[in-house]
DNA sequence: ATGTATTTGCAACTATATTGTAAAAAGGTT
DNA sequence: AACCTTTTTACAATATAGTTGCAAATACAT
């Protein structure tokens, strides 16, 4: 269950924004670039903070995640506390990486879960995406810090 | 794992209200009274729509809605879709009563899930709120009819 | 019935997210 | 390289969701 983080260039990164029909942006390469150095899926505001230096438009940021969500690049998910975060999908596993999350209700903070540790069994009348492996799992609860 | 709907008269509700330290009135009274009848967890705009005949302001069904989760009577929860949603906790069985969502993240429909549907196994190092069984899951995926 | 603390209802406000648009940039074509 | 068309940016304006302040109204204990 050993995941490789990819590294990608800023010129396989060009490639990558344009093999999905965008055009390849300066705003575009630093949300990618940042994000491939994240560990955990980045909210708007932490991914705008990081990208400050670059003096870039919330909008367009807003814009450009979007974007990059419709075309593939990233996923977009609410893990149950009301804050988007946008994460790189993994290219490399040749499409959706799924794993589940962990979300602490009071501070926040994201936890990836391996994807072993859920078992989501599916008996007659769950969705059929469900029982096709399309969806993906949130787990929200208190984190080992906020648990006191 | 068959789940009896419990549907208290005003009279009980009032009762229930008081017996957390709140007063009972009839905002209160009236969103118990919504969502005893909900079938799935409500957002805020849909219990407000429900209420609109009895006028009630939207602030107040905020403060409300908050004020009845802090005392235990609701739980709310993102569903991964970026909406708060509400819903009766069912005292019958003397607390919380957890089960899975599946949400659509089309069209947006909530489902319940039988909690027997979820296995999370918990290895080492997970989060200890997993291994004690304090915590929410949340699935997110196309509903069977917006799943074409 | 009365008095005090809570709650309501209204308005103002904050934060988050979206939309309009002129100007700038991307990238294909010549 | 210069040109052209479409996409994208950056700024502002606007929407939407949720919160806060406060005077008047209400709940409920005495």
């Amino acid at each position: 269950m050993k995941k490789e983080r990819i590294v990608r260039s800023i010129a396989e990164l060009r490639a990558l924004i344009r093999s999905t029909g965008l055009r390849s942006t300066g705003p575009r390469v630093a949300v990618l670039q940042r994000l491939q150095q994240a560990i955990t899926p980045m909210s708007h505001a932490e991914i705008a903070e990081a990208l400050e230096p670059a003096g870039l438009d919330r909008a367009t940021l807003y814009r450009n995640l979007i974007d990059l969500t419709d075309v593939g690049l990233l996923s977009r998910t609410d893990h149950g506390d009301h804050v988007w975060r946008f994460e790189l999908r993994d290219q490399a596993h040749g499409q959706t990486e799924q794993h589940p999350h962990f979300t602490c209700i009071d501070c926040g903070e994201v936890e990836c879960l391996p994807d072993t540790s859920i078992e989501v069994s599916a008996p007659d009348r769950t969705p059929r995406a469900i029982r096709n492996n399309h969806f993906e799992v949130q787990i929200t609860g208190l984190c080992d810090r906020c648990i006191t």
